[in-house]
DNA sequence: ACTCCATGGTTCGGTGATTGAACTTAGGGG
DNA sequence: CCCCTAAGTTCAATCACCGAACCATGGAGT
């Protein structure tokens, strides 16, 4: 998208959010963030994006404070980069976009299900619990999982961790 | 964002949905589109996007069915570009994501409220009317106006036209 | 008929972002 | 000492984006 280049005319919400989460890959990096992806060669497995891109779209994430990098291991030194409250408050975007893609342009149909952990209800289109009501389902709460069978040319460590249900924002390898 | 060049290994709704609304401008021609600025030369003035760019996206979007080109007048022949029922359905991610930069990259706070017409209500921030209940309001139900005065400079005429409450989808002119 | 104007584009050279591949750095392990 | 992994950085080639200028069509004014 830009940098120093930006959607400088507009005083617009979304043309901001869009400054900053607009470029090519970046919500890619975050919806993987909310998988529990969180660690940069997990990131370049999964995604498939060039190293030279993550590393800018992390630093400039983590620069605004979407993206927290965090220690998760001491020796050798290993970081992860996970999610901050401002960057959970993106669920509802990440969500919407999703849902939209599988409904339009899948042909086969979503290829993932979202349900409210705690009663297994599928999400409703705005993110909310049917079932349970009282508005949007938190993150947290949302449970996850394949449609239908991984692609057989996705056999990556990443993707095969994905393919079972999950937890959204539970790391992918809970270090003990 | 890519022609040709796409999030080819992913299996994900979401990448899907970003080949095509991802790129660059794509997202803030549509809410314009929500907006009700619907013809090319609007859409110059009010964005400030380079007319090959607009071109490019609003053939894209139109081969992909968000938006439908239609004849409004016939003499001199002149034609917009209006949301279909699948360009519509993208206003849940839109609002996600308007909000999301409101609150977190908009130091003076939001810059426009959206209420549900019938009741006046500001809306949740999964996009329903906490008065109403019952879910998701369309956006044909949605009223908008600006929360602080048009900056000075931006005094073409759509933004003066887009500085009053109006409702969503309506186009800015109302051809008689 | 001739000129001017608005709308809705297209063309084009220059600049900046993205890409894939190779290289680097830091810390273990055998 | 050599090899391995994670996490980057560097670099040349390519692609997308930019702004400015140009073009086409169909009135409207004189």
């Amino acid at each position: 998208m830009a940098l120093g280049k930006d959607y400088e005319g507009q005083d617009c919400a979304l043309a901001r959010a869009l400054e900053l989460v607009g470029e090519r890959w970046t919500l890619l990096v975050i919806r993987d963030a909310f998988y529990g992806v969180t660690r940069y060669s997990d990131l370049v497995a999964h995604l498939d994006i060039p190293r030279a891109v993550l590393s800018d779209r992390l630093q400039t994430l983590t620069a605004a404070g979407v993206l927290e990098r965090r220690r998760y291991q001491d020796s050798p030194p290993r970081d992860e980069y996970v999610l901050t409250e401002m960057g959970r408050e993106l669920w509802p975007a990440v969500y919407a976009l999703s849902r939209w893609g599988g409904r339009h342009l899948s042909p086969d149909g979503p290829s993932r299900a979202y349900t409210h952990a705690e009663c297994g209800t599928r999400l409703d289109p705005a993110g909310g619990c049917p079932r349970c009501g009282n508005g949007l389902v938190p993150p947290e709460d949302v449970a996850f999982r394949p449609m239908r069978p991984t692609r057989e040319d996705r056999s990556d460590q990443v993707s095969r961790a994905l393919s079972g249900p999950r937890r959204l924002l539970r790391p992918l390898a809970e270090v003990d």
